[in-house]
DNA sequence: CAGTGGTCTAGACCACATC
DNA sequence: ATGTGGTCTAGACCACTGA
């Protein structure tokens, strides 16, 4: 006998820690309260402080969890439908849309940006920064390229920078008919810039949604938008109002 | 004086090590290269190998690296365009779509998927299982789910269980009008069996998709598709060809 | 078998929020 | 000043891959 082991299961502890805890969640508390400090957690699951974090390392990444340095750990409410796409398709900054616009500077695109805008290496376009605010909460940065052919009429007249020179674009934009968008959806880590505006640490996980505007055959203008990955939901189409129950992923086998 | 410190950068170690990596492989590593293992890496650069892991950890989630475990670290591929969705809609199931049937079994669905179902708590639904491939990866898993009601014809002739009942119900359901669908996607982690379809470990990074199939004015079916975070960039509408320079996103102020 | 990445520990110190 | 989460270390052992 000596080795009888029953225990079939090399499941890694933070895992099983991560079960326990999820499930703990939906049963032992409500959205908002707090958690037992980590030290104290880690003391009563009989585990590193290390270990306990990578489980909550993944329940925040779920968005069950939000964590914030100095205060704690407290449960996340469901995620937030943003809706992206609907079936209509308008140019940014359209009256009625989510967005805020907060600067805009002349600067040169980065390359993967200058390539779908087709611009001159080294050539600037206006950059503008957009924000996205939902339930009182930042929910998204954006960073809107838009190269000086898509708005020929642009005048002096308006500030070089700022608010009012970011709104006199999208202003010029609107006068063009817009052929089609397309989009695509990646996992990305939060610049510096981006975290900042999120209220999130660097690194912080994002959806970067990338957007072309066609006008006339050729991409108008590009918008990268960082979604907060922990607490939005991307939806496209009409199911914006959809009430999901509960992450509807994730679970041991 | 004694603690001069010009040193004004109270940048994390990690993050800093991160930048320098990244530097690294767009300058001196081909694609597919291995890199030295984490212990000389860490040694190299003068940190803990938890440090050094953290580095990696993040490039790996911006899809630039792939390690595996007994192998080593590689530089990944830029990431593919899968396509999600594009102008046209359809059925799942239908002529050249990009899935893959792979079993079918009856199981009660998840609370959240029997709400946009409105099935009964407790009701059975046909879960397909599905696979998609993409250059010879796998790159999503999905688990279909279709209420009795959507697929009234279906004969007992084929069997219970197993690729071809799942055909059988795909086709079943080509035989109603398809009024619409829609689509939210978020960040999750893998399930163990979704990760073990995609060659991944349990709890990595995945894109989940979830879309409702709309027909006669309820909802049809439910399609749940764990897209891989790292190697995926979900495509909408008709960018599914563009080339990205490299990673869109992430890299210091 | 040797070598890889994956998990885990028990500490330490730091940055930040709050009282 | 206290308590929180965030970073970092220097080890250890395990699970897996491939020769």
């Amino acid at each position: 006998m000596g080795t009888t082991q029953l225990e079939a299961a090399p499941e890694p502890k933070y895992w099983h820690l991560k079960t326990v805890l999820s499930e703990a969640l939906d049963s032992e508390f409500a959205v908002g309260e707090i958690l037992p400090n980590e030290r104290d957690l880690a003391a009563r699951f009989g585990v590193a402080r290390a270990t306990l974090r990578q489980a909550l390392e993944q329940l925040e990444l779920e968005g069950r969890l939000q964590r914030r340095r100095g205060v704690g750990t407290t449960v996340a409410p469901p995620r937030v439908g943003v809706a992206v796409a609907s079936t209509d398709q308008d140019w940014p900054g359209a009256s009625g849309d989510a967005w805020q616009a907060v600067d805009c500077v002349p600067d040169v695109p980065p390359a993967a940006v200058a390539d779908m805008l087709e611009t001159a290496p080294g050539e600037t376009v206006h950059v503008l920064r957009r924000t996205r605010v939902s339930h009182g909460q930042p929910v998204a940065a954006e960073l809107l390229y838009v190269p000086s052919t898509s708005v020929p009429d642009l005048t002096a007249i308006d500030a070089p920078s700022g608010a009012a020179r970011a709104r006199a674009v999208l202003r010029e934009l609107q006068r063009f008919g817009l052929d089609g968008q397309d989009r695509a959806v990646e996992l990305g880590s939060a610049r510096a810039d981006d975290a900042k505006e999120l209220d999130r640490l660097p690194g912080a996980p994002v959806l970067v949604v990338t957007t072309r505007y066609l006008s006339g055959g050729v991409t108008a203008a590009v918008s990268m938008a960082t979604y907060r990955a922990d607490t939005c939901r991307l939806t496209f189409g009409d199911s914006a109002g959809v009430e999901i129950h509960h992450a509807p992923h994730t679970q041991a086998s």
